[in-house]
RNA sequence: GGUGUCAUAGCUCAGUUGGUAGAGCAAAGGACUGAAAAUCCUUGUGUCCCUGGUUCGAUUCCCGGUGACACCA
């Protein structure tokens, strides 16, 4: 059973409830609720709530490694086959992390994983030559990728890339759409709360993670900063506040007119933007799930 | 009390040398095969503050009003 839904909708508790019904623990679905190093701008469930019942995929991980969504295919299956073999009827998952839900419920195909350096170089390239250098580049090794994958977005379009020239083969060549078979079923209940209640809790969220001290564990974090973990919501506008007060960026030369968010000044700011991010958020996982049939929706 | 400036989309503003208007943000919708809390795409009709005048035509010019701000008393 997969209790999934949009960020601070409420699935910890009724995770821990539904958990306890079936004396399964919880196998937490979450990108970010898996570092250790992160805690309170992750909402991690509560010290009594992980002494209540056990957790898989809670802080296990570093941020200093990177994680992805085929690593936690493999080892949450892994896991979840050892706890049916010890006899588990039922097991409860939860999360918040589509892709990493579909990587466990469907499965990846067999792509090669990232390679860092090349990775890196290309990043590089994207910045400094733009989109369209990469896309060319792409339409000559990879017409066919070329063709289906989102060509505006740089992300997509170095990762295409990436396993071209990791492979000598075209990316799209690993892309088979199978659905990989799984021994056990799988129920998908989503939780949901009207858009305005929701919008509401993600605000007093934000405040209550401020005041359990956010900025010092984002201040903790600094010489990570730049790794792939720490780009969350919570963190990244934290940092960008360091910035300013570090004068690295500076309010001249911003203008309301001006593209972007401008620089984050004051703590009030940064806090509106951690808000609004989270919003965002809440509505690109709504997004992705709204096309799932299989879900069985459950308002709270 | 006097003078001046401003009054346009939920917010901050641009603009129309007079032919009923547009950006950023917000908001809404969408995509997604190893960075996914990431990354990317789409969507803008609003008494252009109110009244009157000039004009074929006013949100734009003029008179008056109201409100906000600034300065002078």
């Amino acid at each position: 059973m997969i209790i999934l839904g949009p960020t601070a909708v409420g699935k910890t508790d009724y995770s821990i409830e539904t958990a306890l019904r079936y004396g399964s623990p919880v196998i937490s679905c979450d990108s970010r609720q898996i570092y250790k190093e992160m805690t309170i701008g992750t909402a991690v469930p509560s010290a009594e709530q992980l002494a209540a019942v056990q957790h898989y995929f809670i802080h296990s991980h570093t941020v200093t490694q990177l994680y992805t969504a085929g690593k936690y295919e493999l080892e949450a299956l892994e896991l979840i086959n050892r706890l049916f073999a010890e006899g588990h009827e039922t097991l409860v998952m939860a999360g918040g992390s589509g892709f990493y839900v579909d990587a466990l419920v469907n499965g990846l195909d067999d792509f090669p994983s990232a390679d860092l350096k090349l990775r890196g170089e290309l990043m590089t390239r994207l910045q400094e030559e733009g989109v369209e250098a990469l896309r060319l580049e792409l339409k000559a090794l990879d017409p066919e990728s070329y063709a289906t994958i989102d060509i505006a977005n740089g992300q997509r379009v170095v990762r295409a890339l990436e396993v071209c020239l990791m492979t000598g083969r075209p990316f799209s060549s690993f892309k088979t759409a199978a659905r990989k078979s799984r021994d056990f079923e799988i129920e998908k209940i989503g939780l949901v709360r009207p858009r305005e209640v929701l919008y509401d809790r993600i605000n007093r969220r934000v405040i209550q993670m401020i005041d359990d001290g956010l900025v010092e564990e984002v201040r903790s974090l600094t010489q990570y900063r730049d790794l792939a973990a720490l780009q969350t919501v919570g963190y990244k506008e934290i940092f960008d506040w360091f910035d300013y007060q570090d004068g690295k960026v500076s309010a001249e030369g911003w203008t309301p007119q001006t593209p972007g968010d401008g620089p984050v000044t004051t703590l009030d700011r940064a806090i509106e933007l951690i808000q609004r991010n989270t919003r965002h958020y809440a509505k690109r996982q709504l997004s992705y799930w709204n096309r799932d049939k299989s879900i069985r929706w459950l308002e709270l």
